[in-house]
DNA sequence: AAACATATATTGACACTGTCAATATATGTT
DNA sequence: AACATATATTGACAGTGTCAATATATGTTT
């Protein structure tokens, strides 16, 4: 009396199992991501998943490495096209930024959810600073002499554009024009910055 | 055969469930903060709190309005002292929020965790739009032309401040200096801004 | 081919959670 | 005194993460 044979192996299953977390994310996010839930979806049970994420936060941190990996890439792509003023880097930068938080409110708040992610896991901060270090080159084409240095633009640019990001994710406020500059209010805020880095 | 006669009602629980998830925010951070554990420690069954707050969320929601409040305070304290120019204003706002974020990091991460806080909540929002009218007031002190319109200006304020927050909490960088100012990092990317509040 | 080690998956349990229904006991009002 | 209401308890249910014990495939060595 054999059993059937296969079906034991799922052959793929991490990643499986993070093909599903992905979908969790995406649809109801982050917390929504459970262990017992991306194995239903995988079609295995509750217990398989520790042969290949020790533990939640172990496969919560993957995820985050990998969508910063992807916004990573979505700011390079941008900042490759016009290797141009360092104005015009931060303004990419930025505007990529909060593009993809718009694009994808439940990826994004995963990144900065400190509870459900290990942020001393060493591929994370790789990830992580990658980004920042590409930021810092971009501004660091400039020759002029500048009001602050290079580090100060880069957190005053990230701080700006991912606190902007929280504020309309959680509603804070809509969308406007300036009325002064009749820009929209997020070019604005860049703007802002940007006009100190002239000497 | 009489029952013990008092300590069935507990008098004023519902202070009691406050001070204990304090307590716990200040512990262990939001996600500690349970209904079982905040009647544990108001000696009281675990459904007791029901009668108070309809549920965690309600729970949490509540904390946090007395939390935007108590921001609100430190806020207002600091503008009433020297009500000078809007750059002041704006220094003021930023520089007590930022305090505020670092010297209670559990309770400044609470405020943003719209997955444990309901943000439509009337109060709530009354309390954050009690700190958004009260720096808007602030920047309107300015006669003179901006080159942005005062939204502008608290938007990216409040967006600087809460990303510089988030990312110190995060420890995505270290408090330096900037080489070529001088001056803390903090203060630098504020100038940052303010520069741009002139014509 | 046989023996063994390793990787992978299952089953079942434990302690914890939020929430609900049913019940008990105070307090307040008529 | 009678009744309504506010407040608290007990017990249950469906979830959760994690662990230990077990089963089954795969890979390697002999």
């Amino acid at each position: 009396m054999k059993k059937k044979q296969s079906d034991f192996h799922h052959g793929n299953l991490r990643a499986a199992l993070l093909q599903a977390a992905f979908e969790i994310l995406d649809e109801a996010g982050p917390d929504a991501i459970t262990i017992r839930e991306v194995a239903r979806r995988s079609g295995v049970s509750h217990a398989a998943p520790v042969n290949h994420f020790k533990n939640r936060t172990e496969l919560l941190t993957v995820v985050a490495t990998i969508l910063f990996r992807e916004l990573d890439s979505a700011i390079s792509a941008k900042l490759q096209t016009f290797p141009t003023t360092p104005a015009d880097c931060v303004r990419s930068f930025a505007n990529t930024l909060i593009a993809f938080g718009l694009e994808h409110p439940n990826r994004y708040q995963l990144l900065w959810r400190r509870d459900l992610v290990d942020n001393s896991d060493a591929d994370l901060q790789a990830a992580m600073d990658g980004i920042y270090d590409k930021l810092i080159s971009a501004i660091d084409l400039s020759k002029n002499k500048t009001r602050f240095d290079k580090h100060t633009f880069a957190i005053a640019i990230w701080s700006l554009a991912h606190g902007y990001v929280t504020m309309r994710l959680n509603q804070n406020f809509e969308p406007m024009n300036d009325s002064i500059t009749g820009q929209s209010r997020q070019d604005a805020i860049i703007e802002a910055v940007i006009l100190s880095l002239g000497t």
